[in-house]
DNA sequence: TCTGAAACTGTAAGCGCTTCCATTCTGGTG
DNA sequence: CACCAGAATGGAAGCGCTTACAGTTTCAGA
């Protein structure tokens, strides 16, 4: 809001007036737009810098009928997943005039209220599938927004872009395998999102290709908690599995270390694997074994794709699968000393 | 942008012809302002259903004056901490019927642009004082957008929220020199930022009262990275400082890690210690001790205090200060068995 | 000097919503 | 049964900006 000469935010108008000049040539110089005489384009200019003139985004949205702006849902924002998606998204929105008007829902998952209210100031949303129901983005598409779904499978009608899952999963697991673990454990609820459940249906697929019988899952939340709770079930146990693929790094991170201070030797007697390559799985010892996924480029494509369905100059649907990362370090006891990543698959 | 009959996105007044109703009438219900009968409801409900009618925000901002919106201008969004206050600051801003639209400087620090057009789209803006030079804050100020500041010293005309920083480095310090240290190191350029100058403060303040020299800041970045080469002199050194308090968590962690690797007693030989309480924190051994800032509370009380600016009914500057919490660990060497937390000052 | 095209500028009609004000219904009362 | 208050509704103005479209300059070329 803008100091006017009254007090009241400086309009178009007022430029003009100082300027004198019509509120059309003004908007011209403003804009850019249409062609305006050097003098012009001075006069607006100062009359602007003088009267701190700020143009109220919400009259030229009307006028122009397009917002530039786009709508981001995510569940949540703790830990650096969220961050680094969202700055990735931020990032490629600002360098292409656009801005980002961010949701959290916080596991409502429904959302009815704000989500009306993000619709209507934005021109596509970006929904991270953990966020919203399906009806949730039923509803929006039925409202013709354009939307794109991250970490979600496909959805006719709207893009996706995820991160590859399955096979990162299923080659990390059969590494283990390959290194002589017989007795896998998979710690996660594969229901409580898509991501876990690609990761889990990885786990399933190396035993299979191994011979292997599929060890059910422990369905416990993705928290450190949890993996508090797993890994003192373990060291209670009698009959122990020698390896703990968790559907997380928080999950593992936990674990790995009320293993070790339980006395368990990691990863000689049991081995432990997370997801996601938090910085933590760095510095914790023996240093986690984990999974990195592309969060900001991620992030930075959504909001691509999201624009390319806005601006209409693509119609087909298009749903990119990103590489992830297998990060080896020494919990999982395959990797060599000096830990480094290895190759990866693209989905 | 909602699906109208004609495929364009339905308007108030494709809700009013359906329902057979004035917009007029349509408004009020929809907003629940004024009196309708039952009837007028049903009949205006149901028509905004089948249309699924969502309306344009941008044309009731331009009614009402009135954006519903706050800005929130962060220099980054790596590591926990801006994320936490953003979801603060979201979760505040979501039950007010607030949107948030973010904006990142990743260092530009003047924004024009960008800025220009996110006043012209809230309410007021938050900015955070790593994120803009004081002359991008004032020329807002000078457009009357109301503005609250985080992470920064008090401006006239601003509202200001940050966290307790000096204190809580005083007694800190003040800890480790009263458990023998004599020779500690401060890590990270005061310069930085606002509040790594009141850490440093701090430290200054608790070795002056120690009857001790102040010695010099290392000024390094706040970076893994720094922390490297800064542990690597160290163990190179000869004349070998007994402490290093670092300006944050990634500087410390690198820095305990190196030492470690490289042989160093911490904290029998050394102490270290950071600033945050990132996750790694504590899976790091010896854990760190380090201090812990309340970023959503910071990003909630920023919200409030921007909306009482922006409804008007708080016209005097407030400066809020919130209080810290010091984390003992073992890597300060002073810590009991079984860490834990300690009391904190309130600024 | 005159003419027409090109360059520039102004007028005015919206964009979709809220809201003031006037008008039309209600349904009790006298 | 006329009358009136209050409830319910509709008409229309206006929020600040963009953008046809039309009008006015400017100026090179004849």
């Amino acid at each position: 809001m803008p100091a006017g000469p009254t007090g009241r935010p400086a309009t178009i108008y007022d430029v003009a007036a100082l300027a004198k000049l019509s509120i059309a040539t003004v908007s011209r110089v403003l804009q850019g737009t249409g062609p305006v005489s050097e003098k012009a384009r001075q006069r607006v200019d100062n009359a602007a810098l003088e009267l701190n003139y700020v143009p109220l985004r919400a009259a030229r949205s009307l006028a122009v009928q397009r917002h530039e702006a786009h709508g981001l849902v995510l569940p949540d924002l703790a830990g650096p997943f969220y961050g680094d998606l969202l700055m990735g998204y931020e990032r490629w929105a600002a360098e292409h005039g656009q801005s980002v008007i961010i949701t959290v829902t916080h596991g409502d998952s429904d959302a009815g209220r704000g989500l009306r209210d993000l619709a209507g100031r934005v021109d596509g949303i970006v929904v991270h599938g953990n966020a919203l129901d399906l009806e949730a983005v039923q509803g929006l598409r039925r409202a013709k927004v354009p939307v794109v779904l991250v970490a979600h499978p496909p959805v006719t009608g709207c893009d996706s872009v995820r991160s590859e899952s399955a096979g990162s999963a299923e080659s990390l697991t059969g590494r283990l395998l390959d290194h002589g673990r017989s007795q896998l454990h998979f710690v996660g609820d594969p229901a409580s999102s898509y991501d876990v459940s690609e990761r889990y249906a990885g786990f399933s697929a190396a035993h299979l290709s191994h011979g292997l019988a599929v060890p059910k899952p422990e369905r416990v939340p993705l928290t450190e908690d949890a993996g508090t709770a797993v890994a003192q079930q373990w060291l209670d146990a009698t009959d122990k599995a020698d390896g703990l693929v968790c559907a997380n790094d928080e999950l593992a991170l936990a674990a790995l270390t009320v293993l070790r201070g339980g006395g368990a030797d990691v990863p000689g007697e049991v081995v432990v694997t997370g997801w996601d390559d938090v910085m933590a799985a760095r510095y914790v010892s023996p240093g986690l074994t984990t999974v990195r996924q592309p969060m900001a480029e991620l992030g930075r494509l959504a909001a691509q794709r999201l624009h390319e369905r806005i601006t209409g100059e693509r119609t087909r649907a298009r749903n990119d699968v990103l590489a992830t990362q297998l990060v080896l370090r020494e919990s999982c006891g395959t990797a060599k000393p000096g830990d480094s990543a290895t190759a990866t698959k693209t989905g």
